[in-house]
Order: C-alpha cells, then structure tokens, then sequence
DNA sequence: CTTATATTTGACAAATATTGTCAAGACAAT
DNA sequence: ATTGTCTTGACAATATTTGTCAAATATAAG
C-alpha cells in the first residue's frame, strides 16, 4: 500500500541507481524524477509505463500505485469517499461485464 | 448506480421543472445544465453541491454519483482498475483513520 | 574548509484540459 | 408557421498540469 512516490523510490535505491541514470534510461529529466518520487508531481502515464517497464518484475505494482494515488487525490477530502468508492467499483464492474467490442 | 447526469435529470423530472428553472434557481446556464445531464459535461464542486441542495432529500445520492463518476473516468480504461480501487479503498481507510488534526 | 556529486526546491513559461457562452439546430405541440 | 424546450458545435476564457532552469541544500571525501 505505498504510494507511487516511495514505490519508485524504493525500486531506485534496490537496483543502486541514481536519478540521473534513471532518468538517462527512459529521457526523464531527473529533477522531475525526484518530484515525481517525492510525490511532488505525478507522473504522466507515458512515464508510469516507461517505469513500470524499466523496474520490470514490479510492472504491476508500479501502475497500481499511480492509479490507486489517482483515486485518492480524487476524493480524500469528501465524507462521501468511501461510499463513493463502493458505487465506482459497482460501476467499473458493469463495464467490464458489459462493454462494448 | 446511476450516473450523475442520469440522476440529476431524473430529480428535476420528478419535480417537473425545466432546465430554465433550475437554472435560474442556482444561476447556472440551462445550456450548461442540459450538457450536464447528459453527461457531457462534469459538473464543478460548487455546481454539484448547489445541485445537490436543490434537490434537498436527495443530497447524498447525488454528491456520490459525481464522486463515483469521477472515479470511474480516471481509470475506466485500465486492465488493473479493479485492483487499483481495491487498494485506493485501503488507502482511504487508512487515511481516514490516521489522518492529522 | 573546499570541492565534488546528488538531490531538492521554487519560480515560471509552456502545454493541456476544462469550463462557460453563444448562436444555431432539432424536436414537439399547437 | 410559431412558440417553447432542449441539444449541439464552436470557440474564448479559465484553470490545471507539466517540464525546465537556476539556485539551494545535503552528503561525503579529501
């Protein structure tokens, strides 16, 4: 249940690079990789993909921890956050199930 | 599990106004507020919040079909939407019990 | 203390996305 | 054909997000 900012962080620092590497890898400049990874800025999903792929055994992890940060920046504030969140799930469920092509 | 646009129709139905009135009512554009039931466009907090009010019994119901529109337009494309939500619900939980002040 | 290297921060312009408005169009009832 | 309601498309106005740069800070080494 990390953020995308620690999860990227961590994934960094286990493989022993620095920003500047990253950041030459996938044509990031490295001071928005250290916003991105202090959650200062989210990242595109362009660069979400660029990374999941870059810490590639983590992929999964990496998009999830973007998408569900999405969520919550969404409505963290709102009383109705959780009740709201149940209906989301209902409805992306009706859409799985019944959409088109 | 309607969505907003649905819902607010159907309410200004059951109360026989026209988009006119309502319009007049909270000063928003009729235009605006036909795009808005038809899901065109998404409706702003205030709008929402002045909205919900109007149809007073309903407050909740509508503030929630925004949120969980909101919410569903984030991530309705994703293959891992249904995890990130899942985790998205822990995250707020674990806000709403831990959160400062 | 000075230098070297890595990261962070703040400010800003550029790019993108969202919103509101208007004029015109469609539709139904009379 | 006229009236009243709603819809649509295009566009300007606004707002939000993004990327970049220079400067600041931090850390380690000599």
């Amino acid at each position: 249940m990390k953020n995308i900012g620690q999860t990227l962080r961590e994934l960094r620092e286990l493989k022993g690079l620095l920003l500047r590497e990253v950041g030459a890898a996938l044509s990031i400049d490295p001071t928005l990789l250290s916003k991105i990874e202090r959650n200062d800025r989210m990242p595109t999903k362009e660069q979400v993909i660029a990374l999941s792929e870059f810490y590639q055994d983590k992929k999964n992890e990496v998009i999830i921890a973007w998408l569900s940060d999405k969520l919550v920046y969404e409505i963290q504030d709102e009383d109705l956050a959780l009740a709201a969140m149940k209906v989301a799930e209902q409805k992306i469920e009706y859409l799985k199930t019944h959409k088109a092509q």
